[in-house]
DNA sequence: GGACCGATGTTCT
DNA sequence: GAACATCGGTCCG
């Protein structure tokens, strides 16, 4: 093992008010262990859903089949497939009975970088940059859904301290009802976040 | 870099 | 029957 950072963070990190979560994962380390193979990556951009006041939450009118992992207790992968063909995955949070969750967006690839380009089918780039990139990189499934983060198969590290000067803040990506909620966080200056040329200039500062 | 489009199948109305 | 928390290609500039 590479980390010192590889102890999976405790479950009571993950019950807390979802918005404050999201912004806390970033640095975190996401890992995942493969068969014995530890990938791994640096988490640099998520979003936050909540049932209450959210119209782009999946559990926002209630209870279904698809979305009843985030109303369980926290510290849960929750895999919803999409699209047709693609998988992303969250963490749920919040106390037990309130359906909310971290959808994670991208990560920095640190470990597995040759396993994680095999799975993306020999890409070389955008390894892990995007909600269902990662999922394909780090073969993360619905064979996962509802799973506790544990160091046997997927859990989240330590990692490095992000300051708040160093999270940039926008409306999500991809959706149609709740855009005016700004729930996507993301680390500045960092080239693993999705659409980060279209936001930076070369020295990584906002364009306007 | 940006706009657009097709792929593809589950979930929800 | 429509919508979908996406991606990779093409075409344009």
């Amino acid at each position: 093992m590479k980390h010192k950072n590889y102890r999976p963070l405790p479950r009571n990190f993950f019950s807390k008010p979802t918005l404050e979560i999201a912004k806390s994962l970033l640095g975190k380390y996401l890992f995942r262990d493969l068969n014995g193979q530890i990938l791994s990556g640096m988490i640099v951009e998520t979003e936050a859903y909540h049932e209450k006041n959210d119209p782009a939450c999946h559990a926002h009118r209630g209870m279904t089949e698809r979305n009843k992992v985030m109303f369980q207790s926290a510290g849960r992968l929750y895999v919803y497939f999409t699209y047709g063909m693609h998988y992303c995955m969250n963490i749920v949070t919040e106390d037990k009975g309130i359906g909310a969750a971290v959808l994670i967006r991208a990560v920095e690839p640190i470990d597995g970088i040759e396993i994680m380009s095999e799975n993306r089918k020999h890409r070389n780039h955008n390894l892990c940059n995007g909600p269902a990139r990662l999922c394909q990189a780090m073969k993360i499934d619905k064979n996962l859904n509802g799973m506790i983060l544990d160091c046997d198969t997927v859990w989240i590290g330590k990692g490095i301290k992000i300051s708040e000067e160093m999270i940039g803040v926008s409306e999500r990506i991809g959706i149609s009802a709740g855009k005016e909620l700004l729930w996507r966080f993301f680390i500045k200056n960092n080239p693993a976040v999705t659409r980060y040329k279209a936001r930076f200039n070369i020295s990584g500062s906002l364009e306007t």
